[in-house]
DNA sequence: GAAGTCTCACCATCCACAAGATGCA
DNA sequence: TGTGCATCTTGTGGATGGTGAGACT
């Protein structure tokens, strides 16, 4: 099982294959046994034994997909591997201001978001003794190192989003927490129990980094139901959004060149804690025509997909915004309601129960 | 120092959720 | 009487938006 030369695996477009079971795409790669592993053979064969579970592995580049990642950026917060760390950071002088360290080989059981591991976070969310105050330091250099990148790319055209830049790629970490794993499952689970707009303090499910796309998408995908996996590959590959009947950011769509889509839902696996059974499951199929993504196009997503991330306020309980922007405020507070206040929304509120027959909760479908 | 921009705490109310209490087989 | 399950009650904390104050540029 030698692997280690770059893009000796599968056919160049795609995430290589895992050596064990050939059917997942790589996510890890076993420098004791010189392979490329899903997480699920990862696990599997390192947890078989006291000695396999001390076998050091290192992520797979989450830009190429096809070596083994030799540094973490810190302000990408993304392990790459050679190749792709010396394409982004010498692309322009900024770029080389990003802080990196040599990646950190993982051992032991291979759970968790992968963003922990290499950023040297444990699973449990403490961080690696010795480990507290080095990073203080480094994330003033972050600091220094995205700020500024956010000044190029205002005077570039391609911008308009306050937090553009680097730091996103951190904020992923809690998109993929907050709403990879929360959020959609139990948007599914509602919508799956109650159907939309029950009448209860219903979650809206307004975004996750995409805004309105995202609840357009997943409008259309309520129209077409459909099980799909997205999987921001070219990403730090931790704003890992496992979705059911709705996912797909539609800005990817709208930026990245045509040969590079079926990648897009497609090539990856990479999946955090407690989304192994969910992938486990039988290989995603390739396309049969499928086009070649190369590494120019790989980056180039990379860096275009950062750009166009949207950190905008989600509203998760539609009812409580009602409430809250019919609520009677003093200098923009809160304030108590008065007797005739309560008293008038209380014969609203029969009246509207006498004539329909059930109260009404505001909600904001649209 | 002035002007503009940005960030954040404040407030009352609603409701999801968890824990405890109660009843029944 | 003890156990397990379902249902009800109670308490807690998070979420919500407009405004002003302060920090910052």
């Amino acid at each position: 099982m030698m692997n280690d030369e770059r893009n000796s695996g599968d056919g160049g477009g795609w995430a290589r294959s895992c050596d064990s079971c050939r059917s997942a795409a790589c996510t890890v790669y076993c420098r004791a046994d010189s392979a490329y592993l899903c997480a699920g053979c990862d696990g599997r064969i390192h947890a078989a034994n006291p000695v396999a579970s001390r076998h050091e592995r290192v992520w797979v580049c989450e830009v190429c997909e096809h070596a083994p990642a030799t540094v973490t950026c810190k302000a990408d917060a993304a392990a790459l591997c050679a190749v792709c760390d010396a394409d982004i950071h010498t692309a322009n002088p900024l770029a080389r201001r990003h802080h990196r360290v040599p990646i950190l080989p993982i051992s032991g059981h291979l759970f968790g978001p992968p963003a922990a591991a290499h950023l040297g976070i444990r699973p449990d969310g403490f961080e690696e003794a010795g480990e507290v105050q080095e990073q203080e330091e480094e994330e003033e250099d972050e600091a220094t190192s995205w700020l500024l990148l956010n000044s190029v790319k205002t005077n570039n055209q391609n911008n308009g989003f306050l937090y553009g830049g680097e730091v996103d790629e951190y904020l992923d970490l809690v998109e993929y927490t907050s709403c990879g794993e929360n959020q959609y499952q139990d948007e599914y689970n509602q919508q799956e129990n109650h159907g939309m707009g029950d009448g209860s303090d219903s979650v809206v499910p307004v975004q996750c980094g995409g805004g309105n796309d995202q609840l357009q998408e997943q409008q259309k995908q309520q129209q077409n139901p459909q099980m799909e996996i997205d999987y921001e590959a070219s990403n730090t590959g931790f704003s890992y959004t496992a979705s059911i009947s709705q996912s797909v950011s539609s800005i990817e769509a709208g930026i990245v060149p045509d040969a590079t889509m079926i990648d897009i839902s497609n090539s990856h696996i990479r999946p955090p804690k407690g989304t192994i059974e969910l992938f486990s499951g039988p290989p995603l199929q390739m396309p049969h025509q499928f086009i070649p993504m190369d590494r120019e196009a790989r980056v180039l997503r990379y860096r275009e997909k950062k750009k166009t991330r949207k950190f905008e306020k989600t509203i998760r309980y539609a009812s409580r915004k009602a409430y809250a922007e019919t609520r009677p405020r003093i200098k923009g507070r809160f304030a108590k309601r008065t007797d005739v206040e309560v008293e008038v929304d209380q014969m609203f509120n029969t009246t509207v129960m006498a004539e329909s027959g059930y109260g009404i909760v505001p909600s904001f479908y649209n």
